[in-house]
DNA sequence: ACTTGGCACTCGGAAGTATGGAGTGCCAGT
DNA sequence: ACTGGCACTCCATACTTCCGAGTGCCAAGT
């Protein structure tokens, strides 16, 4: 259907508009890629292309841009990825080599992506029911109030107020505490709720009460938290791209948690690096832009995703590049922290 | 200088002109506001007040728009701060009466603030100098790691790494968790060096090196964090007003923390609510835009500020009104926690 | 069966040219 | 001190013209 020249032709396109948003023409581009044919034969190769929906004229008698589809065999069949430079890697390693909790992991890694790729990115905190108890720690802060710590193995740090309702002796808080290190630690956040299922039944009576109060809010967090944390930066990248009319929407979008999720996707479906392009994106706003994303975690575990946002018309190679390396980075940082 | 009436004029225009973002001109001015007097002499005011400098015209032979002087004249002595309607007061307190951590009381109020105004809200995190220990925790995370855990009064939550370079027994670790509260307990950041210089003289002498190891992390946190945080909301709202082409400046400036800092000013001049219009600001991105910013705390004690950015064209009186509403609550709700 | 040069055609964007109207400044009159 | 009147300015808008990049198609060549 499609023989080599015409992949060839659609790459040059690609290519082409991505690096100056402009619609290629025939003559143009047998110029600069020196394909051995004449304008009127590549003219042949667009029409086809065209019919197949591959690029399309933005009016009559103006040259052809990629189509979503153009894009997506672009992206699937006519690149690949594009590694880094050295001195970029050197850049990404020092830069977050700096970071001294999650939270600034965190925020190094959104920015390091956005200033990378010149687009958005957005990245999830690791995601606590994938990650595991590290330690829990019960304060008291006033007569009648604890404070439940929750430190996981990835750093993240939950903390809520518990309601005593009446008076708690240190000892209890301390045997409590205890009790709550010997049954989680090391133990996966999903399986907590059976992990401590038991436990009322190892504390004294007196503290049952105390007990069932603390492991209520315990749940409850767990279950609050599903709701994940993701960030973004970058955005003044976008203001540099002309989005028409559309800009507000896509910074409305951003700006939503459940948007942001629904961006990055479902995680670990087949390979670690998935681009969603154009109309493939599940959002209304976001139908004019692409998006980059991957997982990362430590390890063969996976612990949320990390992505970068842009023009449809973005360099995908680069980008799936700096997304890659930037996600494997995180993990290493994470799992050496 | 200026009588009753010119200024009456120069209030009518910011009005005009912020409602309908079009030079307002003598006859439409006339005809609006019912000044008992003749286009002609509404000129005649008009020419004095641009001979001062209050307003200017954009071309000639246009309608004259104030100028960043002229929005000043009429914040400081021509308008009132607007309060909020009921409804939204209600609005605002259920909406934060839902957070159960500062992480969610921050996110929160800085949305609410942007959807309030429909405009950009800045919010920076209860400053750690000015708060005070509620309770200090060392954990055992690893053979020779310690993580060292700060709670804050106001909820906020430090925590460090600590290599021990050998090995720490239990039992070391609670005694030296026990006097590091002792020393600690209500104290206030800021005092923390002082509070704690002698501590080393009551650890046995075997902990002295762990003891040390402690210690410099968390002088060293309180140093570090000395940069605060801080988190805006809203940015789909400057792409609503036209910010011909300095949007991209404006955004690049809101991603920078330490643009974000300068922004907000220094706390507590003099009142509570301070303005800051066009040209008054020190950064250069943010020429066009004005900031209205307050001071939040609980009781009379100041924890940092929050703020509303919008472009000089803005409505005063009510983003005034909402940004001191929204301040007061969050004082309230950070007492409350 | 492809490829190529040629040619007529299309149409968007840039540049130039009216034109109308909102707004001004000024002056003489009340 | 205010007002009505008047001449003047100049921005927006709309309308035209015009150029050229780019196309599709065809007939001829390989």
């Amino acid at each position: 259907m499609l023989d080599d020249r015409k992949l060839e032709v659609l790459r040059a396109i690609v290519e082409d508009y991505v690096s100056t948003n402009e619609p290629v023409g025939s003559k143009t581009l047998v110029e600069s890629h020196n394909l051995g044919v004449s304008s009127a034969t590549i003219r042949n190769d667009m029409a086809v292309l065209e019919e197949q929906g591959y690029i399309a004229q933005p009016h009559t008698s103006a040259g052809r841009i990629p189509t979503d589809k153009g894009y997506r065999l672009f992206v699937d069949r006519l690149s690949t990825v594009k590694p880094l430079s050295s001195a970029e890697r050197r850049a990404i390693e020092t830069f977050l080599n700096g970071a001294y909790d999650l939270d600034d992991v965190v925020t190094r890694t959104v920015r390091l992506l956005a200033q990378l790729t010149r687009q958005v990115a957005v990245v999830q905190y690791p995601s606590l029911t994938r990650s595991s108890v590290r330690h829990v720690e019960l304060v008291p802060v006033a007569s009648r109030r604890l404070l439940l710590v929750l430190i996981t193995n990835t750093g993240r740090v939950e903390q809520r107020v518990i309601e005593t309702y009446g008076e708690v002796s240190e000892e209890s808080i301390g045997h409590l505490r205890a009790l709550l290190n010997t049954c989680l630690d090391g133990c996966g956040l999903g399986e907590v709720p059976h992990a401590v299922a038991d436990l009322p039944e190892k504390v004294a009576a007196d503290d049952r009460p105390i007990a069932a109060a603390v492991l209520s809010v315990l749940l409850e967090t767990l279950v609050d938290r599903h709701e994940e944390k993701i960030v973004f930066a970058g955005a003044a990248n976008l203001a540099a791209v002309d989005f028409s009319k559309s800009l507000r929407d896509v910074l409305e979008a951003l700006e939503e948690q459940v948007v942001l999720m629904r961006l990055l996707g479902e995680t670990g479906d087949s390979s670690t690096l998935t681009v969603r392009i154009g109309t493939e994106n599940p959002d209304e706003g976001l139908r004019s832009t692409s998006v980059v994303a991957a997982d990362y975690g430590v390890g063969d575990q996976t612990l949320a995703r990390l992505g970068v946002l842009g023009p449809t018309r973005m360099d995908y190679p680069s980008t799936m590049g700096a997304v890659r390396a930037v996600a494997r980075y995180v993990g290493q940082i994470l799992a050496g922290s």
